[in-house]
DNA sequence: GTGGTCTAGACCACC
DNA sequence: GTGGTCTAGACCACA
């Protein structure tokens, strides 16, 4: 049972997660990601919610099915992955900025919490 | 029947918007805010939804209710909702900078979109 | 409990008879189809089955999620059924044409077999 | 690793193909076809795969087995091949028909998708 | 052993 | 009332 937040159903978290550790290098194309049963294992969830990230995953054709071998990653999972989260980031941040003009953030706030962060 | 996303409850979506018509002034402490039947026909949505916007910026004393009268912009409106979406905004952004740093987008990035925005 | 073959999965099934009911002006566009509940009542299968066929149409744009309401049908519904419908034929009718030449079954057969169907 | 299909199983696709094979004439009655551990290593799959393709086709009568030697043509292949896929095809044609017409195909354009056909 | 389908039943958010 | 998520457990096809 790891930390999962209740805003975004457990299995996007868990499809985000695998997600980040493709595009970290954990895991390259061709490479057998963990099954579902040793997935739910490790993060303590039911086999179905597992079933259901890697379910999304392979419909957005960043991993793929070899039958009764398991799941692996495509060639363009990094791609893939770098475009869908770019694309979310690009269609989020300039609503977030408005919103900052209209709160009295500036820019130097920004740059300023970037340099502190991580 | 206006335009919300299904990513967030309808309810929350129409406080949000609420507080930002507040935050631009289009209603001022002590102003009455339009009522649950108005609001609920203005948007298409059914009353207990706007409703439970109410009672949501209510709580957290945006608003507040005059019993047979209406909701009421308070004195404190604007400072609690910018504070609130400061805190909101805040919380975001690290993650979201650590995210970036891993697709390759630098500060420099951020600070052109910043000066594109709007 | 209606006629499911087992060589397709049932949800697979529920969805296509959906699109056939569509196609066939049995529900029009912006018309409610029956809720998860009603579907799976009307056909003797778990609720979750009926969900599957749902949640594919509307990944699909042919139906669409009114939240607490129910799915509707897309404008687009029959352009996209038909679409689907084609693209599959027209992909399996040229390499039945060819294992029906090495069969020795020729045009003739089939146009006398088309006028004999329904 | 030879191109599969994943809608139907990979054993059947290889018994499809070989049947295709012999109906080409690649393998005459009382032919040897090749082993279970040659036919696993020519397509790289698993030979218990290989072995339930063979089992099938033995099961048809499409090819017998001699015990230490490996399976053979059966006198019958050709003939039981066909047998089985015209049964097929014209189990299948009538509901494709059906559909064409709903979708506004006429006869004519299986006609001329015919004769466009190889 | 793998994934895939289905069932039954729970709980929640939303309308 | 609606759909959406999650759990638990069964059975099957496939390698």
């Amino acid at each position: 049972m790891t930390e999962f937040n209740n805003e975004r159903p457990i299995y996007v978290q868990m499809a985000d997660r695998l997600c980040d550790e493709i595009l970290a290098g954990r895991y390259k194309p061709d490479d057998r990601v963990p099954s579902v049963r040793e997935y739910s294992a490790m993060l303590g969830v039911n086999m179905n919610t597992s079933f259901k990230a890697f379910e999304q995953l392979s419909r957005e054709g960043i991993i793929y099915n070899r039958r009764g071998l398991g799941y692996f990653v495509t060639q363009e999972a990094c791609r893939l992955i770098s475009e869908k989260k770019k694309k979310e980031l690009m269609n989020r941040l300039p609503q977030m900025f408005r919103q900052m003009r209209l709160l009295g953030i500036g820019i130097s706030d920004i740059v300023q919490l970037w340099n502190e962060t991580e």
